[in-house]
DNA sequence: CTAGAAGCTAGAGTCATGTCTAGATCAATG
DNA sequence: CATTGATCTAGACATGACTCTAGCTTCTAG
């Protein structure tokens, strides 16, 4: 079964420009072929791998690093091994990523709430008593206050 | 405590072209205060801040939605329900790249086995069976093959 | 007083990841 | 046969988030 560069594109959710983009940028296994026309010929193979390879930049794999890949892929059998090390890098990223975001979440829950009293009471703080600013510079060079200063 | 823009890059992580660039986009809560020379003046609220800011990025909130959120805060308070909203958005932003991410840990683990079996398999197709290819066209536009051509 | 480090501004450059345009070809249709 | 729509190529443009440069000032140490 034989699929446009439309029909991909369609069933991909990817552009037509981002496939011929990322066929320039060597993301295809299997060089795509084209009809005596010219025109591109996708099968089923290159959807399913165009859905991992979403899956894999959704998960912010670089296209330099898909490319490096299915590099490996394309070289054909023998070097699982250096395949299975870039995968796993990356796997690793992801964890990471992953335990970044919790924290990410943690930091939302408390550390924002905690910083906005900060800011609160620091504008208080300064309404009330714009004396606690020169540490500096005995006096010439003390800051300039912006908007309360005129 | 005053700091430098030197130090604040030093302690922050970021560079001092990254802290003038998020002056200038207005992520800072309070405008940065200078000294008479014109120099930057910053404080440890500032290193807070900035320390959030960075995990924010991290997660992915852009640098927009950032100073959406500061701008808010720079208006004091009264806002807070919009505040919690914006970071209540980026919350589940997180959690859906949380559980993106971990569906794209079970691809890895199983669809690119598959796949790469699928390649493998239709190399030794290709080899082994050059006439699977023509079903679009009768003869004149068959695919012409690339590498195997010549 | 002078050299070197650190700051300043305005604006240009970079990188990744596409998107869009122009101008041409080709296929199907009224 | 003319139009419409899909495709092609090469290359310009866009965006986000910085990064760097040029040319100047200012502070600090010797």
């Amino acid at each position: 079964m034989d699929l446009s560069i439309g029909e991909v594109a369609e069933r991909s959710g990817l552009s037509v420009h981002a496939l011929r983009f990322y066929e320039r940028e060597g993301l295809f296994a299997n060089p795509v072929r084209r009809l005596s026309n010219g025109r591109r010929v996708y099968h089923e193979e290159d959807l399913e791998w165009l859905a991992i390879c979403t899956k894999l930049r959704s998960s912010g794999m670089s296209l330099a690093l898909i490319r490096q890949y299915i590099e490996l892929v394309r070289q054909g059998p023998g070097n699982e091994q250096e395949r299975l090390e870039l995968l796993r890098r990356h796997e690793n990223h992801v964890r990471a990523q992953i335990a970044e975001l919790q924290e990410t979440l943690n930091v939302m829950r408390n550390k924002v709430r905690i910083y906005e009293d900060h800011v609160a009471r620091g504008e208080a703080d300064r309404l009330w008593n714009p004396t606690h600013r020169p540490t500096t510079e005995p006096a010439p060079d003390q800051e300039c206050p912006r908007s309360e200063g005129a």
